[in-house]
DNA sequence: CCGCACCGCTGATTTATGTCAATAAATATA
DNA sequence: TATATTTATTGACATAAATCAGCGGTGCGG
């Protein structure tokens, strides 16, 4: 369930967090010494929604989603991410609890940072703190989006949405592997996973994409994204 | 339309947010002398979506209405806020466009600094970048709450959340002004306005609440925290 | 091998919610 | 005060979307 643990001291390739280059060699080396990895297999949980929060995440590699577990068994998927961001940590700043729950979408390699490196690095590196403001506000900005969509927008618009979302942004293809499940991409769209498939199903209908199971090709991107914007 | 702008140098009394407790007397004189004030009468914008940002946004006294314009004229309120919190500024740290509105509700006082005083402050004084952090990260944290309740919960559980929100932590009073219009108490829970109206109507017809045009007193808090958790 | 759980798909049905139209009430304006 | 202009309210109706039920397929553990 947790993953293989193991410390890794390569100090000097700090490369899942762009933020990192501010950091001086000796504080390098600091973070280096507090620093694991696990990998985890597509499903595993990384981070558990409730539990005690104590490190920092980031991706070395593979693909996470970040979810929350609302009462009934029902989840609202907040994003699906690869590297480059730090996943999560910033809740401490305000209990000391995970407020979501991490998990494995493809075989994936997590780093583990102590939190309170973390917050030591933004109490005496004003680049590295003005760094975690810009990755923390620019998630933020995106949630404005995400915000107008789920709200203001139809389930044909809110499906095209993530769609280009996924084509856009996390493989920047217009063929793409659906890593997610029907139940999944309705987790994310706020809708049935019937309704996402009926709409798939209109979608194919009209032309506008080929949907097989675990794949999906868009072929007409200026028509999704008029479904988008039409709302 | 822009308020009585006016500078002032009381720059020993920068209450309106926690965080200058972390300035040095040197500091805290430098934000002083780079401090502005006005004054807006309820409806007036104070800070308007899609112009240039250029500063962070206090609340000295009044409340206000935090929203975003979407395409059509559909308004979507992101926050009532009375003073306390960085109302805007760090979108700075993304883009130099303001990405929402800000509205009075009621006679209110704003405070502004220009958001390059805030940038150097965060860089130079690790405390006072920790209680940026805090701020944001404490705003966003509530947003997985909201996130929750407007796509898991049905109307009546939204506007109960709504309301409890207004008694519990604005007014802290189970009877209390409702400063928002049934349109915009709609544009809050994302709910049309005639639906706002009759379902005020069903609470009060339950006993659990006394509804005027303009004030609420909440009856039976239980029963609305109920209906809020149910869904 | 079987049964179990989950997934994708579809059609029928029910429910929630938005829209429209008309009136009343409140508020602003002359 | 009288009049215009929003805002609130209500009922009837239309539609979006969830739910239910059922089917075949797939992977997994006993």
């Amino acid at each position: 369930m947790s993953g293989n643990i193991s410390a890794s001291t390569c100090s000097g390739s700090l490369t899942e967090w762009k933020n990192f280059r501010t950091l001086s060699p000796g504080e390098l080396d600091y973070v280096g010494q507090n620093r694991f990895e696990a990998v985890y297999k597509r499903g595993e949980i990384v981070i558990k929604q409730g539990a005690p929060a104590s490190n920092a995440l980031f991706l070395v590699s593979g693909l996470a989603k970040t979810y929350m577990e609302g009462p009934g068994g029902k989840n609202f998927i907040i994003s699906i991410d690869k590297p480059g961001v730090m996943l999560t940590g910033q809740d401490s700043y305000v209990n000391s609890r995970n407020n979501y729950s991490i998990s494995a979408l493809t075989e994936l390699k997590a780093c583990f940072i102590a939190i309170d490196v973390i917050r030591h690095l933004v109490k005496v590196n004003g680049d590295f703190a003005e760094g975690l403001l810009q990755d923390i506000c620019s998630r933020n900005f995106r949630w404005y989006d995400r915000m107008i969509n789920l709200n203001h927008k139809k389930m044909p618009g809110r499906l095209a949405d993530t769609l280009l979302y996924f084509a856009g942004e996390l493989y920047m293809a217009d063929e793409f592997e659906m890593i997610l499940s029907r139940q999944e991409l309705g987790e994310m769209t706020n809708m049935a996973r019937e309704s996402v498939v009926r709409i798939l199903g209109e979608f194919e209908e009209a032309g506008i994409l080929k949907s097989e199971t675990n794949r999906i090709r868009i072929l007409d991107r200026d028509k999704l994204r008029l479904i988008s914007e039409r709302g």
